[in-house]
DNA sequence: CACAGGAGTTGACAAATCTTAAAAAAAAAT
DNA sequence: ATTTTTTTTTAAGATTTGTCAACTCCTGTG
């Protein structure tokens, strides 16, 4: 279930907006200003940020370049004018889409939908230096491209894609392997094992993020 | 004869233009969906697709998208907004050019044939003193003419036309071949391997630029 | 605090899988 | 018909993957 936040002065729009999207099937985060948003952004593991850019204080276009600083979320900004200037400025400052209200809601929703499978399409994730590119098919530690094999490198992909998460051996199995597989829990140490020795040999802080969760599993901590 | 690919979810639209197109000496092809659009595409041997921007489901735009993961096929957006923002989006996605319901025959016609023209002109990528030259069929390498076949001609170009992007054997097989075709993967290997072999022959550089993914496929690094 | 038992780590190794190279067969071009 | 090009096949050689067993580390208990 994707997690969608939005941003926005009016109450009673966010509460539309909300109603909408958790019908559509996600889950919504409400927040009235830029900077309460901003929080949530970080506290939460957000798929979207769906932000108004007429707000008091800190408006639209400042809030997307404040999570740009941190984040590469999609964000689709909500207008009330449909002006070329506006956008312009918009794609810019690294905004994914735009939308101008009032909207259609199927419009909103496909949109929505577009740009997470877009996003979806170059996966990669990024912690403390260590890159991970599904589409180059690379990780990469400081410039150092690491040589991993295919399980090696979807295990440490689907760990680093859910951080600060204990992902059970079960659980793994069943995410890098095909459903009828004979493979069992111990495997994955295996392949945990040579993972850690790999990132140890160009010097990664592996300690630091990639924890044995005694009796449960792997987790890649932040 | 062109062939041009026809997307649009209203039949009435694809038999109006496929009517239209007809008259004026193209073969069409009509498909109702994103979906079913690209798989023709993948199909038949298309010289241009008219998109239309407005469909459930897959939109135009994420049409667009998927179309230019493995096609460099000229596309059309057809819009029925004539709007800055679509115009920026699409030219972000690689769509060639826009056009806007309802729109004059005449400037559709004239729009197709220069995009024609245009395309027809220069496909061609450079890469460390390779060049590869599609309108001068020829492969070079710093003012050696490399003799490649057909096959060859085309792999080298679909790796160097996307850089460090991992094709799968079975990407390429659907870029290169034919829709029902019956070649298997091992057939790439053994072409790589004669590029390869063809590209150390005149002291290229082979090794940094077309590395093996274990597993996966091959990929063209820069 | 020491100890037992469960759980994780590590190294070794065999089996499975993949790549490469070479060459034969088939198809296409001349 | 002959040559060239493309495809398929094959086998050897690498690499990866899964399992085992010994070893180490954690945890709870007496």
């Amino acid at each position: 279930m994707k997690k969608i936040l939005l941003i926005d002065d009016e109450e009673r729009m966010l509460d539309l907006l909300s109603m909408y999207l958790s019908m559509a099937g996600y889950a919504c985060y409400k927040s009235t200003s830029g900077i309460k948003g901003l929080e949530m952004l970080k506290r939460e593991k957000i798929d979207l940020v769906l932000l108004d850019a007429m707000m008091p204080e800190m408006d639209g276009w400042e809030t997307c370049i404040k999570i740009r600083e941190f984040s590469d979320v999609p964000v689709i900004i909500v207008t009330a004018r449909h002006e070329t200037e506006d956008i312009v400025k918009g794609l810019s400052i690294g905004a994914d889409d735009y939308i101008t209200k009032p909207f259609d809601e199927k419009e909103l929703l496909a949109r929505i939908e577009a740009i997470l499978r877009r996003v979806n399409k170059h996966a990669y994730v990024e912690c403390n230096g260590l890159l991970w590119d599904e589409e180059r098919y690379v990780l990469v530690y400081n410039g150092q491209t690491l040589v991993v094999t295919p399980k090696e490198f979807s295990l440490i992909g689907t760990l680093m894609k859910n951080p600060n998460k204990v992902l059970t051996r079960e659980l793994l199995i069943s995410t890098l392997w095909s459903e009828d597989t004979e493979t069992e829990g111990r495997t994955i140490d295996s392949h945990i094992r040579n993972v850690r020795e790999k990132l140890r040999g160009v010097a990664f802080p592996v300690e630091k993020h990639l924890k044995t969760v005694w009796g449960i599993g792997y987790k890649w901590e932040q």
